[in-house]
DNA sequence: CAGTGGATGCTCT
DNA sequence: GAGCATCCACTGT
């Protein structure tokens, strides 16, 4: 089945995400934190065409971008919109639900608010890697549920670009204590 | 607490 | 050869 959500228009898509339940092989978290990528926007890994890596991006909606972060991790990206400009959805953070002790042995940590808080720990705490580019979240071993009720979202900034730095495409549960920066007010 | 810098590999210029 | 959509350990208060 195509899956609405990510169908639609990033900007629509990456609000939706917050709330929905992410498993991999049963062990994951709510979606709290996640930053929109667009067609058109100067940082993101679309923008300068299409390349063997961002392959995925120009594919069907619904599926996983994997890539490798400073080389030392992997970041998950959920692909939108079902014309295939390259936008896409970057997950940030979960609030860790289920295979806590999974995770938590994955992590080499005990402290639940860090397992998920961050692009790169919620992939090594679910198993994530680029065996799954191109993985069809709506199939095992993934599986999403949606939100029970409805979330309130918040808008701010992202994180750790250098490119149209001003766009405010990073949304995070409101009020939510498992974000990749909660810690810092708390 | 806050701030700094090292590890590490792949992509694109 | 530069530049990253990061994380963690370490420093100094």
């Amino acid at each position: 089945m195509t899956w609405e959500l990510v169908a639609g228009s990033v900007h629509e898509a990456a609000p939706g995400l917050i709330g929905w339940t992410l498993l991999l092989d049963g062990v994951g978290g709510r979606i709290v934190e996640v930053e929109a990528y667009a067609a058109d926007d100067p940082a993101s890994h679309s923008y300068r065409g299409r390349t063997p890596r961002t392959e995925v991006m120009f594919g069907p909606p619904g599926r996983l971008y994997v890539y490798r972060s400073y080389g030392l991790h992997w970041c998950a990206n959920v692909v939108c919109e079902e014309d295939g400009r390259g936008a896409a959805v970057l997950l940030r953070a979960l609030e860790p639900t289920r295979g806590l002790d999974l995770m938590r042995a994955r992590r080499g940590l005990d402290d639940p608010r860090l397992l998920c808080a961050g692009p790169g720990r919620l992939t090594q705490a679910l198993g994530l890697t680029d065996e799954h580019n191109g993985a069809d979240l709506t199939k095992p071993p993934f599986a999403l549920v949606p939100p029970s009720a409805p979330v309130a979202v918040e808008q701010s900034p992202r994180i750790g670009i250098t490119k149209a730095v001003e766009k405010p495409w990073r949304y995070v549960e409101a009020g939510s204590s498992w974000s990749s920066r909660a810690r810092r007010a708390a």
